[in-house]
DNA sequence: GCGCTATATCAGTTTATACTTATATAAGTC
DNA sequence: GACTTATATAAGTATAAACTGATATAGCGC
């Protein structure tokens, strides 16, 4: 199953969301995800084994229990595909922000006053 | 239909990928993916009602012609999505600068010599 | 060993979707 | 206006996957 059609399930990535916190129980999965979504223990530990099979996540046991921790790797890779389209919203990002330095530089003139602007940069990527 | 089933298929990945590049018109995107999935003329254009009912992409007409572009508004949300997990991996990756400029140092330490390192990424395949 | 708790798996049903062929729409050409 | 080109839509079918209830597996406490 691609990374993909594993991400195109709302359950797998509310899982996701819930183990991106912190390792969790398949147990504790169940009765939050099952709970909002109104699904069965079978379903959702079906989910699992999805996300184990394709390597989103790994267990551990710890005595009865099933520990899950999310696996980052393949997140990676979608983060990787989408990179070739990152390069659209980034510079739109960077006009944004001249735009700002230009209203910014004008206030400055305009008026001498101290100008707060926050103007956080943008991450910088790690391309690939 | 959630942007994650949007990008679950491939054939619709395919599809976006060659918009990244420049737009398209239906004909040249049905004699590209059409032939590398072997798949009808139909078969493509519901691909495109999907990415277009989806805000994947846009279309224009020139005269019988419909010209494809990617927008990449759907997969910013996407990218968005994934920012929680990104720190996983960066701060793996923040590790490994850390590990490469210790090595750097005393290697420099050692021989005085440059490193190159070049390290550049070797191109993506494209198969889904 | 027995019963309890935690979780996975099995078998079967339902539903969504990705195709197919056939056909409709629409703009250019003669 | 008929013909061709370009593309979309319609109708029907096949298949994958997301459930359900029932059951199997396995560790714990007594």
């Amino acid at each position: 199953m691609h990374a993909f059609d594993v991400l195109g399930d709302p359950v797998r990535r509310r899982i996701l969301e819930l183990l991106a916190e912190r390792e969790r129980a398949s147990g504790e999965l169940v009765e939050i995800v099952g709970g909002e979504f109104g699904i069965s223990q079978p379903a959702v530990s079906q989910h699992l084994k999805v996300l184990r099979d394709s390597g989103f996540a790994t267990v551990r046991a710890e005595a009865q229990r099933r520990v899950y921790a999310v696996d980052t790797a393949p997140l990676e890779q979608v983060d990787r595909w989408l990179g070739r389209f990152r390069v659209f919203w980034e510079s739109k990002l960077d006009a944004l922000e001249t735009e700002i330095a230009r209203g910014k530089r004008q206030r400055h003139l305009a008026a001498q006053d101290g100008v707060s602007a926050a103007s956080r940069k943008p991450r910088q990527t790690r391309s690939a």
